[in-house]
DNA sequence: GTTGGTGCAAATGATTTGCAAAAGG
DNA sequence: CCTTTTGCAAATCATTTGCACCAAC
């Protein structure tokens, strides 16, 4: 799997150690279509009959996170959803009516970092953004 | 204290009951600067000497956040932040350095959710938006 | 070899829930 | 009254931590 090969290059490059962990929990991350909750890539991880403790799970999404490799977000209370980016920008469009996601254009968002930049002075981490609303669909069901 | 009868309006006007428990969490959120966890909404309600059961607390706040009073947002892992804002707009800037919170010009979301809203057809929630990066002090010290 | 990573098991902290009693309209 | 809301106490769920052992470089 060639994405296997970059995120190995990825965390080497970084200074990392590639270890089997990362290169699991990378892959899951991968494989999956959208977000992934913490607790969803432990059983993902399980599913795919590596033994990998939660706490290093829990660990590896932080050090994925870190080196820029995976986005974090969080949308209601109780998960914290993590999905693979490796440096290009993802944005969506969550609806909170079906919970489905879509993607946002990039250069809108890049337009209103920059005006917000312009504005406040203020440099926004436009690795990933989600904003939360409802799409046409639901919209017009009501 | 206008704030008081502003808040128990807007419940009754919402079919909800007025009671006790949600006119103290709300004046405690109005009073507050800025955003304050659930567990410190819970604490704040005790100092006030007001004996509300931290379940009650939650569920106040979710009904709050339901009726538009109240907006909820998170920064990194842990709690879940709340804000009265009671229908007008309130947006952040959140700096992961210095964990200071500023606030972000209206008329720029205003204008991106235009923008999005034209692109896709989704209305995006634009009651409460937090943007997460670095501000301009911690930027300079870099 | 060294240092960074991992497993394990237990703690922590936030949030939720079931149910009976109390209070609002 | 009748229904919503609350208190209580316990459960649940996500996430973290300390420490001994193992593996990558």
């Amino acid at each position: 799997m060639a994405k296997h090969i970059d995120a190995a290059s990825l965390i080497r490059s970084a200074g990392r150690r590639v270890t089997n962990a990362r290169l699991t929990v990378a892959s899951v991350l991968q494989v999956s279509t959208g977000h992934m909750s913490a607790p969803e890539v432990v059983a993902a991880v399980d599913l795919a009959s590596a033994h990998i403790d939660q706490s290093t799970v829990y660990r590896v999404l932080a050090d994925l996170r870190d080196l820029g490799l995976v986005a974090e977000s969080r949308f209601g209370s109780g998960e914290t959803n993590y999905e693979w980016i490796a440096g290009s920008n993802h944005h969506h469009l969550h609806c909170s009516d079906c919970e489905g996601t879509f993607p946002l254009n990039g250069d809108l968002v890049n337009e209103f970092m920059g005006a917000v930049h312009r504005k406040h002075g203020f440099r926004a981490d436009v690795t990933h953004i989600v904003l939360t609303g409802m799409c046409e669909q639901c919209r017009e069901k009501k």
